[in-house]
DNA sequence: CACACATATTAATTATTGCTAATATGATAG
DNA sequence: CTATCATATTAGCAATAATTAATATGTGTG
């Protein structure tokens, strides 16, 4: 595993690491969304928000399908959303110590 | 959930967003180990890896203990090693579609 | 207490990522 | 086939994160 797919792995995780990204998977976690309507509900602009889609696309967490001029997206499969109900579940023991990643990296 | 921990979910994914830090969290995901024990393995230099340990510190992943004049680093516990395996799990399935995160945001 | 080793912190530079605005593509409807 | 709406792409600039080198702190030892 260790140095061959980490590429990818690191990849695969850059996913979850922007603000934006994280509420599109919330977004988008029960039911798929067109790009439009992923815009609206975070109160985004258009262009970063199909910036952040395709990179989530990118990273193989999302899948866009077409329909018309209209493009939905939803979560990949059920995997990634066990995934981010675990980021809650982890998150929640570890709330207290979260606190500050202040003067230091990120 | 939403808007009020949402800085904080970001800080603890924000963990997971660089490969040093995976690496660091894969090296001592079975045992703890001493910084200088990290250092070495990852071939990395003291002062990045100790700012990436704070950093990872400060988002709840991993939990120090000083022992004389050495500090191991582990897992903060079962649930963040879960989640590492997670990782691996999901990203398997996902792995052909990764590719490319080029020309994007990331 | 001076020295050596382990780790942490700081500050400055460099590199990466994200944002915005403008433009392009692609699809449908008239 | 033109106009319109939805989405994607590009390029340049702004913001943030990472690296390095130097220094500081802290712990044990002679």
């Amino acid at each position: 595993m260790q140095t061959a797919d980490m590429g990818m792995k690191v990849k695969f995780l850059q996913g979850f690491s922007h603000k934006v990204r994280i509420q599109i998977l919330e977004c988008i976690k029960q039911e798929e969304k067109t790009v439009s309507q992923i815009v609206n509900e975070l109160n985004g602009n258009q262009s970063n928000i199909s910036q952040h889609l395709a990179c989530l696309k990118g990273c193989g967490l999302i899948v866009g399908r077409q329909e018309g001029k209209y493009v939905f997206y939803s979560l990949r499969n059920q995997h990634v959303r066990d995934l981010l109900d675990m980021f809650d579940v982890v998150l929640e023991e570890v709330e207290n110590d979260v606190a500050c990643c202040e003067n230091h990296i990120v």
